[in-house]
DNA sequence: TATTTGATTCTT
DNA sequence: AGAATCAAATAT
């Protein structure tokens, strides 16, 4: 059973979503080749008093997704060099996105060496995505989507912790709105 | 207009 | 521990 996560699902409270895309599948599709893979670290970013979060200063052109519709792709490049991939979340107006910080791939991807993909950057350079995809739909055409395979996670297999590289987020630094699995 | 800083990763 | 490298925020 394959179902693509619709709009609706992401109109949700973020902190719900992020421990819920834990086992979904992340898929790209350009042409014939398919990608896919399953969550398995999340990260949350929500409101305009979340320090951590870009949407924390304000709405500006980089941010302004953030603030939009829910079920949408926002993209940005950190360090210079790297590309984050988040998919934004709750109603229009409020702005919160979930951080896809890593993935473990499928055996037909795989050779042993690489099967897990851990980190923001990692996860955008394997499957391929940049700022072609920021503010576009997560849905089949786009080529980026998200999917419930029918993987069922035991609730206690889920671990929080802190955010990864916030330090300078005041008292949100200290958040436990990372979600991973072991 | 100039400087600083990151939702990181790789190399030394 | 430091480099790579740039857009956006902050300082001037």
């Amino acid at each position: 059973m394959k179902k693509i996560l619709q709009q609706i699902f992401f109109d949700r409270p973020t902190l719900i979503i992020a421990q819920e895309l834990l086992g979904k599948f992340l898929v790209r599709k350009s042409g014939k080749k398919e990608i896919a893979g399953m969550i398995t670290e999340t990260e949350a970013y929500i409101g305009l008093e979340d320090k951590a979060s870009h949407a924390s200063r304000g709405r500006t052109k980089r941010t302004e997704v953030m603030f939009g519709n829910p079920g949408y792709w926002y993209v940005y490049l950190v360090y210079g060099m790297y590309n984050c991939l988040n998919i934004v979340t709750e109603r229009e107006r409020y702005p919160a996105a979930i951080l896809i910080r890593s993935v473990c791939l499928l055996p037909f991807h795989y050779d042993r060496q690489n099967m897990a993909v851990n980190g923001p950057g990692r996860v955008c350079k394997y499957f391929q995505v940049d700022k072609r995809f920021n503010k576009r739909p997560a849905e089949l055409k786009t080529g980026l989507w998200i999917e419930d395979r029918g993987v069922r996670l035991n609730p206690k297999k889920i671990k929080k912790g802190k955010r990864v590289g916030v330090d300078y987020a005041r008292s949100w630094k200290n958040k436990h709105w990372r979600f991973y699995l072991e």
